[in-house]
RNA sequence: GGACAGGUGGCCGAGUGGUUAAAGGCAGCAGACUGUAAAUCUGCCCGCGUGAGCGUACGCUGGUUCGAAUCCAGCCCUGUCCA
C-alpha cells in the first residue's frame, strides 16, 4: 500500500457551469470525476473479469454489504485478505451498505429503529443488518468508500413517510459514522459518504443535507432517486440538491442510471454514479449506443452484419457483428452476455470520459445537446 | 400378415361428452430493466376485425348426441413387438 498517498482527496480541476471535473485521489488509486463505478455486487461485475473492467477506464467498482454478507460472508472474505485480493481488483471499492436492499427486499424485511432483520434471499435465514453491523461488513471487506446505512425511500412515499423515513436514515447516519470511526485502522485509509435522502421534497433534501453536513462525511451520496419517479422529477430534484450540498466534496448520484440521466445529473454538479443497467442490460440483450438503445435480440439484427455502434471502440464491436451477437444472445451463450456487457460498459466510460474531456475545455453544454440529440433521435 | 400403442395449434405435450380457440413448455414477435433476489421478467403468439364478434380447428370419412378433440364404425398413417 502507498503509504504516501492521501487517505481521501477531492480536487477540483475544472468547472463549466454546474459541471466539475475532479479527482478523488486514495490509497488503492486515483478516482477520476466525473465517474462512472461498475456494479460488483458479488464480489465481480457479471459476465466480465476484473483486468476488462479496468482496462475500459473504471476507476473503481461497487460491491454490495448484503450479498457478501450472506455469500460468501463478510468474515470469510476478511479471512482470505479482504474483497480486493479475493477478487483480484487491487484498485478502489465502494460497498453499498445495505440501504438499497431495504428496499429492494422490502417483501423479507422487518424494519426497526435499530436496524432491518432481513429474511436471506438465499436461503430464508435472518440476518440482522444495524448502521453498526453494516460499518463492521464494509470493514471486513476492507472498503475504500464505505457508505452509510439508510433506507432508500421507495417512490410514492407520502410526505410524511418521505419525512419520518430520511429522519431515520439521518439518525442511522450518526450511527454509521461513529460505527466506522470506531473502526480505527481502516477508518485511517478508508472514506465515509452519508446519504442524502427525502424523496422528491426540496425541504426535506435541504433537512437531510444540513444533518449530513453536521455529522461530517467525506462525500456525500444523493439517494432515493431513480426507483420510479422519472427522470423529470429526477431532474427537478437535481436542480437544487447538489447544491446543498458541501462544495469541495464529491456528489454521488446512487443508482443512477440511463446515458441520458448521467448527461444531465454531469449537468447539474454530479460527480460520480453507479448502475446496474449497463451490466444487466447488457445480459438482458440491450445494447446501448450512440444512437440509443436497441434490443439485439430484435429480429431486424439477424443479418445485421455491422457493429453494435460503428464509432465504438471496444471489443465486441470492432470485432464482432450485431448479426455474431444476435445469435449469440438468443441462444443464451454465455459470451453474448460476455460481449453485450463489455460493450456496455465501455459505452459508460467512453461517455464518462467525454464529459471530462468536455467539462475541461469548458464545452460540457455543447457536447451534452450534440450528444442528447443523437442519442434520443433513437432507432438505429 | 398379426398384436399392442398412438395420431392435438410451427415443434413437444396436457386434455377423454358441455365451463375448450383447446393447459404447460419450446420456438417465434415485441417490451421492460436505474445504490443487482435478474444470463431476468412481462405482453403477444389460428384467420379476419380496433372491438363485440365471426370463421375455421384436435389424421380422414361417416355416425351417436341438444352438444364431440373426447363415444362408435370404417379407412389412412406412425412406432414397437411377433411372423
Amino acid at each position: 500500500m502507498l503509504q504516501s498517498a492521501p487517505r481521501f482527496a477531492f480536487s477540483i480541476k475544472a468547472r463549466d457551469g454546474k459541471a466539475r471535473l475532479g479527482e478523488i485521489a486514495m490509497q488503492r488509486g486515483t478516482i477520476r470525476t466525473p465517474a462512472f463505478m461498475p456494479v460488483g455486487t458479488a464480489a465481480t461485475v457479471k459476465a466480465m473479469k476484473p483486468q476488462a473492467v479496468r482496462d475500459l477506464g473504471a476507476d473503481i467498482i461497487l460491491g454490495n454489504t448484503y450479498h457478501l454478507m450472506l455469500r460468501p460472508g463478510a468474515e470469510r472474505v476478511a479471512r482470505l485478505g479482504g474483497l480486493h485480493s479475493f477478487m483480484d481488483w487491487p484498485h478502489p471499492i465502494l460497498t453499498d451498505s445495505g440501504g438499497y436492499q431495504v428496499m429492494s427486499l422490502s417483501a423479507l424485511n422487518r424494519m426497526s429503529e435499530d436496524g432491518v432483520e432481513f429474511r436471506s434471499h438465499l436461503d430464508g435465514s435472518r440476518h440482522m443488518l444495524t448502521p453498526e453491523r453494516s460499518m463492521e461488513i464494509q470493514r471486513l471487506l476492507d472498503s475504500d468508500i464505505v457508505m452509510a446505512f439508510d433506507e432508500c425511500t421507495p417512490n410514492g412515499a407520502s410526505q410524511e413517510e418521505a419525512a419520518r423515513s430520511m429522519e431515520r436514515s439521518m439518525r442511522w447516519a450518526l450511527r454509521s459514522r461513529q460505527g466506522f470511526d470506531s473502526g480505527e485502522a481502516h477508518a485511517g485509509r478508508a472514506a465515509l459518504f452519508g446519504i442524502q435522502q427525502g424523496a422528491l421534497d426540496e425541504q426535506l433534501r435541504g433537512q437531510s443535507a444540513q444533518q449530513l453536513i453536521d455529522i461530517g462525511f467525506d462525500g456525500y451520496a444523493i439517494g432515493g432517486l431513480a426507483v420510479g419517479e422519472g427522470q423529470e422529477a429526477m431532474f427537478g430534484v437535481l436542480d437544487y440538491a447538489p447544491g446543498q450540498l458541501p462544495e469541495d466534496r464529491p456528489r454521488y448520484l446512487m443508482g443512477v442510471g440511463k446515458p441520458d440521466d448521467l448527461v444531465g445529473a454531469v449537468l447539474r454538479g454530479v460527480d460520480m454514479f453507479d448502475c446496474v443497467l449497463p451490466s444487466r442490460s447488457g445480459r438482458n440483450g440491450q445494447a446501448f449506443t450512440r444512437s440509443g438503445p436497441l434490443n439485439i435480440r430484435n429480429a431486424r439484427f439477424a443479418e445485421d452484419q455491422s457493429p453494435l455502434d460503428a464509432a465504438c471502440r471496444c471489443t465486441a464491436c470492432s470485432r464482432f457483428s450485431r448479426a455474431y451477437l444476435h445469435h449469440l444472445v438468443r441462444a443464451g451463450e454465455i459470451l453474448g452476455a460476455m460481449l453485450m456487457t463489455e460493450h456496455n460498459l465501455h459505452f459508460y466510460q467512453d461517455l464518462m470520459a467525454n464529459m471530462r474531456e468536455a467539462i475541461a475545455r469548458g464545452g460540457l453544454a455543447d457536447f451534452a445537446t450534440g450528444f442528447l440529440a443523437e442519442y434520443r433521435a433513437g432507432r438505429d
